[in-house]
DNA sequence: TATCACATTGAATCAAGTC
DNA sequence: GGACTTGATTCAATGTGAT
């Protein structure tokens, strides 16, 4: 802990000194001012639960009697809507100035504060990539019936523009959802058990997310070695997930108690393997193989025949790789469309060969080629 | 159709000549010119589902080279955010003025737009009283895989003030959910089948909404006899739901093709009786969990080895919830299938974790999982 | 008639690299 | 910067037609 480190920062020149990221720890205070330490362009994603601005009248009692423990927190409290509002905006456009161009950002909120957030967000230029639910498993019921039961909180994920890049972990998530696309309702249980940190027999943070929730969001947004910010740090579940999954964390809190708890919870993290850490890779991470190369090493000999999968399409394999039928000829891809007339085509699934009777797509000789090649 | 009708309105005087409200009409013109001529106080509920805002860029095409037909109505046009962001203000002012004191809106959009709504509805003085999520069951996949599919709308149901006294049928939405209190989200298959309109096998309307929404939406906030009021009415869903359930309805919209449709829909709804108000329960989402769950909330730790039942086979659980044997890897489905040389494999009964030197089945941690976390 | 195979479709801010 | 090339990518429900 406490190892400054030095990070390559855009634009600045060799002459002057090349600011450090406080990595792997956490800095008390107010998070604008902290956040207006940090260069230009230094963080990879960040990741913030700010206050809820929950404005709650008296006292909340359960039909027993017993009394709700909920948010009356000092820091919870804003003369107003607009303040509120121009508290947003700043530590917002804070955000923005130290995310990399390729970074995104992380905001989670409720009814009370997300439209206010949101509507900051794009207004700061920032880019919305989803809204996410997090509906929660075992909700609090509302006591009185006299709306629905809250059962969900919102989070915002954004790029800082419309045509930036941005992570997005797509095959880690397909895995994770068990090969089906992960979609923007996610299903956790509140943060409870031992996860939930206790002090004197109280929780010490009235809001605590699930490191489940942090989980999920890293692994779909973040690599290896990433950079990540939580500038309302609280109990430190940023930190804690960031340290398992192999990332660096940057923690901002302005109250002690917080920061004492959340510093022991990360000390006790441990580290995932190695092994654990491998996660599922999309295909163009791996080295690309062009189609003539099969031709050349002699996957497939000139003069093979190809067809579609239900064979209403025959084309013959040239010697450099390109594909005629007919009149017409080109590239694996380029053939496909022009025969669909579709204005788009992969050829590598849509093209298949005679092997035993049976039809494979090309992709498998990609896949044995490759195999056979690769390290 | 078309007999006008005298309602009482607060605050004024004998003297002045009673507004009349034009009941069960659809009022064909700009939404924001027809409310500026509808009296002060006098609508009991707003649903409203405005323009989204949504920015498409280019074409999208599917997978197969199919073409994905997308909102491109002028309607859903906006010269900026600005442009959006003042016309949302404009129609909810008047939303505002026509409200009972004890009336309340609905207004449902995505992520596109309902922020700067929600925003505007906050500053505007209404009180959200709940944001809804309407999950879809079926929603459109993310084709390109870049970001997470977009499975939900977001819904907002405000009051008209902070003090405003309002409807809730607490117990109505109880019996709807089977005894258990509603919870703020909801699921709906998208609109479809014999409920979705055609004109010569096209959709009439790009986005016409599910009747089991607008029914759940009047069954909790209105009462029999209410006057609703739906400023973009579309298709009508909102006045054929209307009907059904025995309240009063005003729809405004520009389109004269949408005006006849939905004329023509709302004069073939018939009433419900009073004992089929309980018939269009959505079914219950079937508990499904992956086997990523498991890994992200702690019960399969990354990293932990898995068997088959005879330990002829050994596999490493990486964090996403893949798993990795040598070269291969997968979700726990393909790699059991993959190493068995089979066509497909239930992983969830053939991988095993060690549990105190026995061997059990990793679906005994799915029902540990179901059990602790369903009600 | 029942079943199966296949086609169609839905509020979507939906690519990345080289020349 | 614009044109061009390469190539990666879909889930659930409904409707239609063949067996």
């Amino acid at each position: 802990m406490g190892v400054l480190e030095k990070v390559n920062v855009r634009g600045r020149t060799a002459a002057q000194p090349v600011p450090v990221l406080p990595l792997d720890q956490i800095l008390r205070g107010d998070c604008i001012a902290h956040m207006k330490a940090l260069p230009d362009k230094s963080i990879d994603c960040i990741f913030a639960d700010p206050p809820y601005n929950l404005q709650l009248g008296g006292d909340l009692n359960r039909p027993d009697g017993s009394h709700v423990d909920a948010v009356t927190d000092a820091w919870d409290k804003f003369d107003s809507l607009a303040a509120y509002d121009k508290f947003t905006r700043e530590w917002l456009t804070e955000a923005r100035r130290i995310l990399k161009d390729d970074g995104t950002i992380w905001v989670i909120g409720s009814y009370h504060n997300i439209f206010k957030v949101g509507s900051a967000i794009q207004d700061l230029g920032f880019w919305i990539l989803n809204d996410i639910i997090w509906r929660k498993a075992n909700p609090m019921p509302n006591f009185k019936g006299t709306r629905f039961t809250n059962a969900h909180e919102t989070l915002i994920w954004a790029s800082t523009g419309e045509k930036a890049r941005y992570t997005f972990n797509y095959r880690s998530m397909k895995t994770l959802n068990d090969e089906l696309q992960m979609r923007s309702d996610w299903e956790f249980p509140i943060c409870g058990g031992q996860e939930r940190l206790k002090k004197d027999g109280h929780k010490v943070h009235p809001t605590q997310k699930p490191e489940a929730l942090l989980y999920r969001i890293l692994l779909a947004s973040t690599k290896k070695g990433d950079v990540i910010l939580d500038p309302f740090f609280g109990t430190g579940t940023t930190g804690a997930v960031a340290k398992r999954l192999g990332r660096r964390w940057i923690g901002i809190d302005r109250e002690g108690v917080y920061v004492e708890a959340a510093q022991a919870r990360i000390d006790a993290a441990l580290p995932l393997d190695e092994s654990a850490l491998t996660t599922m890779q999309a295909p163009k991470a791996a080295p690309r193989v062009a189609f003539g190369q099969l031709v050349e090493n002699g996957y497939l000999a000139p003069g093979t025949v190809l067809t579609d999968a239900r064979r209403r399409h025959r084309a013959v394999v040239g010697a450099d790789g390109s594909l005629k039928c007919g009149d017409a000829a080109g590239s694996i891809h380029k053939l496909g469309a022009t025969l669909q007339n579709a204005p788009s085509c992969n050829g590598w699934t849509w093209w298949h060969y005679e092997d035993g009777g049976a039809l494979k797509p090309i992709d498998a000789l990609r896949q044995t080629y490759l195999l056979a090649t690769q390290p």
